[in-house]
DNA sequence: ATATAGTTTAGAAAAATTATTAAGAATTAC
DNA sequence: GTAATTCTTAATAATTTTTCTAAACTATAT
């Protein structure tokens, strides 16, 4: 259930991205050490992400990356997704990649217990996730949530202004 | 974000100790044949969940595992968390292991966004995983949820998912 | 004693993740 | 044009994690 350091060096990337949104492009080897990630990893990142459209680069002198999405239109969970695939603990519940699994004593009668329970927690995480916008992940103490309140729990939807709790 | 073959032998392995809960011990061949696992594999798991206190197991001829816990105080939250480690998406927000990010930049400010999302992504995940109980993960169309659901049939004892951590 | 079945450790095999390299192509400045 | 800069691409190396196997060992019941 780990993130992986390669969505999580592009999330890193994309704060630089979005603080500089509109404004200057930013090489991979300025965004490699304002964020302490591995250059050449980054690269094939950042390549990823202009791919799928997020991103647009330049070469030459002035060039670099740049965010060619308002940040309000990006979710973090269409990043992870770029970078590591569907936000699905198992594909036969995934919304945006689905298979089928291939030797469940249960795809036959349709009513698998663990699919149940991963299709309860891919709505979850995706509830997070998609909610989430890179603008809300950038100045990160408003405007988190970009949808109506999550129904996660009864809790007021700001509720976790965590302003760190210190965890465990 | 993938749940591991590991967790998922092992929550079908527990599928079947559930069915035979108070009845019979199952031999891991049995096991093995029933939810079509390796059963090498299967013998790692079983055994990892026989030290955490899960399972019990004898050996000989009338012998086999089987679950030592009622299904109603085992959360597939603790059965993951028991194959696969903490449901954190980074262990910067474990409420069960927590770790100090090692190079992140924003370790000093303690304001990570990073962090902030995944602390939520934690919880959501977390809410779902310890709210459901093996009873319910056996007995999938009625019970679902231990917590939300007042309204108990039957005279199970029901002493509230004693063992599940509590997140937050 | 014997057959049955769990226990334990080590580690092999396979897959996924993380990273590096190097040659190439586009852009700007001059 | 040429040179300097910076992205582009593909191949692949290194590392780690996951998945699985093997074999010798121990406990239980009859």
């Amino acid at each position: 259930m780990r993130l992986s350091r390669k969505s999580e060096y592009g999330l890193r990337a994309l704060l630089e991205l979005t603080k500089a949104y509109d404004q200057v492009a930013l090489r991979r080897s300025d965004i490699a050490a304002a964020q302490h990630v591995p250059v050449g990893f980054l690269e094939t990142i950042l390549l990823e992400l202009k791919r799928a459209g997020i991103l647009g680069s330049r070469p030459g002198v002035q060039g670099g990356y740049r965010l060619i999405k308002p940040p309000e239109d990006v979710s973090v969970g269409q990043v992870i997704r770029i970078l590591d695939g569907p936000l699905a603990p198992i594909p036969c519940v995934s919304q945006t990649a689905y298979q089928t699994c291939r030797d469940c004593p249960y795809s036959r009668t349709r009513d698998c217990p663990i699919q149940n329970v991963m299709f309860d927690v891919r709505n979850a995480i995706a509830g997070v996730l998609d909610g989430y916008t890179l603008r809300a992940f950038y100045d990160r103490n408003r405007n988190r949530r970009v949808r109506k309140s999550p129904k996660r729990r009864g809790n007021s939807p700001l509720s976790s202004t965590q302003g760190t709790s210190d965890p465990q």
